[in-house]
RNA sequence: GGAGGAGUCGCAUAGUGGUUGAGUGCAGCCGCCUGCUAAGCGGUUAAGCUGGGAAACUGGCUUCGAGAGUUCGAAUCUCUCCUCCUCCGCCA
């Protein structure tokens, strides 16, 4: 959420910010109603003035005196009360425009509309040679019989699978993989809950923007999370960190939940998109004077990551029109994917900047007072696509596949095969 | 799910309609005293909004889990909700 101080004071970068991100918005008129708000609390206050004043008297009169001084404040109480109200209209009305505002995007940002104008700025890794018609994911999980989608569909729909057999200590070895880098470069690991209150969801942007992608449960107002970044976010709410104590960084181990609402024909054949899925998340609270470098640290961390894992990929700056409400700059990782041949989004890092700070009023204690800090999150493995990748560029001609030599010492195997 | 109890300025507590601009203790910080330490004495320690002022500074308002209500006036009374605790039931 941006501030209307924060409007106010740095009107036209706010308004470049959100041009960039394709939204118009009316800040003239919030500023304007601002301009209201302003008059009718002195307004307002000097009538609870008035008020306190007289409950200070009041004790001390007795008889006509008392009386008299009673019905005067009956009346102007009266009056506080319709401007109070006539104030809280107003309060609600420059709330619920600013909720609905993105948070601007950096200048770094690329100018675009949509993923066709995503910039890539660098490429690692060599795309895997076959001697033989490599194979997707699909038919490699289903000949050596490690994910099963149709029984998956059976029971629970489409967009599901089973993960079965080896697979599953493949994926636990991702887990262990990415939890012991994390923790060496000072993330302290979480498993958080995965039903958050509505407040959470707002706090984060991902209400009211997505509403149509997250699960809420019937009976509970509780929602299911698309991402741990939520409850990690949401951790430190209402609080006011010391700043010496930053970057403050935690890594999340849950499963995600998404609808995948509008997506109904991407990505319909096997487990690139599905409903449900394991995630390792980093998510870091930082100094605002130190973000942008947090950033990068990030993405350096997932390029990592992805090197170590021997997976070639290209590093992507999302365009402003591509860009979430929260996040004021984005890098994707895009994976080779083999049995696509295509680049594919695995991992993607975010600035919030103060955007969530606001909605959950996280501040840092600093000489010269409270202010607001930054919150940041990217993926360090998003175990599903990580495994697709791993799948399909380690696939060997008699049907099995290697496993990349970091992860052999925490699944005990090299190969997975029949 | 049922029955009770509780939520006050970092922690602990006082406070059942009006001198509460929320007191006291502890802890923290600053100073005094002091061979050292301890003790003692004095001061100080929340957040947000808003007005005046170039600024130093200064005036006002709000906040006692949250929201609504009663009242001229609410930490205090009423209602709803949230969180925590105890007991019973159920349960991985």
């Amino acid at each position: 959420m941006l501030s209307i101080k924060n409007i106010r004071e740095n009107f036209e970068e706010v308004e470049a910010g959100l041009a960039k991100k394709h939204v118009k918005a009316d800040l003239d008129h919030l500023i304007k109603l601002d301009d209201k708000r302003r008059q009718l609390i002195v307004e307002t206050d000097e009538l609870k003035n008035l008020k306190n004043k007289a409950s200070k008297e009041i004790p001390q009169l007795s008889g006509q005196d008392k009386e008299k001084k009673i019905a005067q404040m009956k009346e102007s109480q009266a009056k506080s009360k319709t401007l109070e109200r006539e104030l809280e209209e107003i309060k609600t009305e420059i709330d619920a425009t600013l909720v609905k505002l993105p948070n601007p995007a950096h200048e770094s940002v690329p100018e675009g509309a949509d993923e066709q104008d995503n910039v890539v700025i660098d490429t690692w890794g060599k795309k895997p040679s076959f001697d033989f018609k490599p194979k997707d994911h699909v038919d490699i999980g289903k000949d050596l019989d490690i994910i099963d989608i149709e029984r998956a569909a059976k029971v629970s729909g489409s967009r599901f699978s089973y993960i079965k057999g080896q697979l599953v200590l493949l994926e636990l070895a991702l887990v262990w993989f990415a939890l012991d880098k994390l923790i060496k470069k000072g993330f302290t690991p979480m498993l958080p809950p995965v039903l958050v209150k509505e407040a959470a969801m707002y706090g984060t942007g991902f209400l009211p923007a997505d509403e149509a992608q997250i699960y809420k449960t019937a009976l509970d107002d509780l929602y299911l999370i698309g991402t741990s970044e939520v409850p990690l976010a949401s951790y430190h709410s209402d609080e006011i960190i010391e700043e010496e104590k930053l970057p403050l960084r935690y890594t999340g181990f849950s499963t995600c939940f998404r609808r995948e609402a509008g997506a109904y024909g991407k990505d319909t054949r096997g487990m690139f998109r599905v409903h449900q899925f394991d995630k390792v998340e980093m998510f870091s609270f930082c100094s605002p004077d130190k973000s942008y470098e947090e950033h990068d640290f990030i993405r350096q961390t997932e390029e990592e990551m992805m090197q170590e894992l021997g997976l070639p990929y290209r590093v992507v700056n999302i365009c402003g029109g591509d860009l979430g409400a929260p996040a004021a700059k984005k890098y994707d990782l895009e994976i080779y994917l083999p049995g696509q041949d295509k680049y594919r989004e695995l991992t993607s890092c975010s600035n919030c900047t103060d955007f969530q700070a606001r909605r959950l009023n996280i501040r840092m204690r600093t000489d010269k007072g409270n202010q607001l800090l930054h919150t940041l999150n990217g993926t360090a493995i998003a175990v599903g696509r990580t495994i697709i990748a791993i799948l399909e560029n380690y696939q060997q001609k008699d049907g099995s596949v290697k496993v990349p030599e970091v992860l052999q010492k925490y699944t005990g195997f090299e190969v997975i095969k029949k």
